[in-house]
DNA sequence: CATAATCGTTGGAGCGTTCCAACGAAAGGT
DNA sequence: ACCTTTCGTTGGAACGCTCCAACGATTATG
């Protein structure tokens, strides 16, 4: 039984040589005689011999490792943004630490109390819900990067983030150009993503001349919320729907249907988010995208540069999602319902 | 510029007392004089203070993370059964350190050196792709568990799992009693889970006087690969597709469509796994739904069960899968195309 | 009243590393 | 022949924490 790991120790009684010989050897130091490297090599291959990463960033100061908290790994969004920022940061030799936030701030707070204590030396929030004041305080401490959020402003914090206004916009704008008029919004809840989205459809709709058309329905991020909300936005008699996100829009697709309404020929439905199984034929969901992988390649790049310069100006990054016509929309019919 | 965290010392000082006495405080101990207690406590707040886990770690030799192993964040199964393991996971006190694989089995095995490094004191692996003996070999030194594969022994690795070659006959059977007989098989590729639903196909078929039509399709476990494969299928002329699994599924009904024919009426369509985008109206998959959530929380009970008696006989549980009915299956067509 | 037990507190050792100052031996320069 | 430099190597301090043995002061026991 292999119960208690060989330290360095071990191997450099084994190789014959001090403990600081091995350490030196085993970081690459060129300052160690060739034989001695090879008997230490070895001594250690023999052993199993791994080195104690607890021990090393005591007195290393770093733990190059990186904190990551998403929201709610069910929504693909995440896991995009996620697979992005990994990739990135695994380039320059850290790894993440992933904690997955529940619907309750408090307890968020007490997951960041905990990658703080295993010294992460950034943070990224992945659509977090803490108030800006925890949040500054946060990012006093360590780097952090707000990701999907850039509502909050702090002299070290950055974000990366789309334009959620200007893709809301976008949206509205190519419903208008099929000729719908009877746009309603499915909103996505009471978040500062939501309220951006809503924001920029009451903007577009103004924009062109359609302010009495204005309606937000309030709904949620989730499919079931989707779901729920038609019922609500039927009542208004749409030829068209912009939904908040795409898992909330995919509800929605589903609730019209059943409500015995065609998609697009009834009832145009547009998403926001671009996750990649909208993509899909069999889903095919019209959508405002964002580079999501980018999304968190940007964050990572973000995280590293202000590992290497906490006092650096704080940066706020913005990547522009663009619309990708498929198939849930469409001209609007001759006779409107 | 809180630079340098204050340490457990820095307490001490402040507080007046020493550091033993803030840590046995800041532990609860009950041997702390009431008086001491607050002003330590008080102490601690205004600093700012926060255990350094890495010291703790090293000297009470626990680290109380677990390392979690996936092999892609972008099928919707794994990020499911991550949160049955997280959840479950944190229950007891335990943190996760999360590494997503990648297509390489050596890069693989350099993602696990690092979480071992770590000091993780067990090892979840969703869908790997390493060798049997590199797993025993991790399976001695670190409590390990396999999810979604139970193909390898070891005498302390444990696994959960579903019975594959069980569900593949069930979706057999479906179709069968649907009165399908022409029924091909797109395989996830070469791996073992998708080797034991090509098996229980193979059988099922055998077992209802189908031998004669057995046809296994190569293909892989991705919308894309789904998506290609339906070419080959196709010229088999099916009544109906029983599909490795959901996503490849997806991507299989998108390329059917695709040909002109429609799902139920010309080919009926059969995924694997219950991916909850599969219940989305909007997709509507029948499928083998094997409960995620539970796989993930299944693997954490054992990892944590094995982390306190490391001993334990290999214990190898198998979760059944359901049949879930949705849209894309449907009774064969009078006249068979 | 002397001794023993209890209480709250403390210094110091040790966890497995890295890193620095310093070592002796060999090689080079004069 | 001596002094200096270089090379390979080493012991020990430090990182921030926990835990143990031991402390003095108070309280209980005989």
């Amino acid at each position: 039984m292999a119960h208690s790991r060989p330290t360095i120790h071990d191997v450099a009684t084994r190789a014959g040589v001090s403990k600081s010989l091995v350490s030196l050897a085993l970081s690459g130091s060129p300052k160690v005689s060739d034989a001695s490297r090879k008997r230490i090599v070895d001594a250690a291959a023999e052993l199993g011999y791994r080195p104690n990463a607890a021990a090393r960033s005591l007195v290393v100061r770093r733990s190059h490792t990186i904190g990551v908290l998403i929201l709610d790994l069910h929504n693909p969004v995440f896991a995009e943004i996620l697979d992005g920022v990994q990739t990135e940061v695994r380039q320059h030799g850290f790894s993440t630490m992933l904690i997955s936030g529940g619907v309750d701030p408090a307890l968020e707070q007490a997951e960041i109390d905990m990658l703080l204590q295993f010294q992460v030396e950034g943070l990224i929030l992945i659509a977090h819900r803490l108030p800006a004041e925890a949040l500054r305080a946060i990012a006093a401490e360590v780097p952090t990067v707000i990701v999907t959020r850039d509502d909050i402003a702090a002299p070290t914090m950055d974000t990366v983030s789309n334009d959620d206004i200007a893709g809301a916009r976008m949206a509205v704008d190519h419903l208008v150009g099929q000729g719908h008029s009877r746009i309603v919004h499915l909103s996505g809840g009471d978040n500062p993503v939501s309220d951006a989205r809503a924001e920029g459809y009451r903007q577009a709709m103004t924009q062109h001349g359609l302010a009495a058309q204005i309606h937000v329905v309030p709904g949620g991020l989730t499919d079931a919320t989707g779901y729920a909300a038609v019922h609500d936005a039927l009542a208004l008699k749409p030829t068209a729907l912009f939904v908040a996100n795409d898992v909330a829009a995919m509800g929605a697709i589903a609730a019209i249907e059943y409500a015995n309404l065609r998609v697009p020929e009834d009832i145009s439905v547009i998403g926001y988010d671009g996750i990649s199984i909208g993509g899909m034929r069999r889903v095919n969901l019209t959508t405002i995208a964002q580079p999501l992988a980018d999304l968190g390649r940007l964050a990572a790049q973000q995280i590293l540069r202000r590992i290497n310069d906490r006092s650096a100006p704080a940066q706020r990054e913005q990547v522009s999602a663009t619309l990708v016509i498929r198939g849930t929309t469409g001209p609007v019919a001759v006779t409107p319902t």
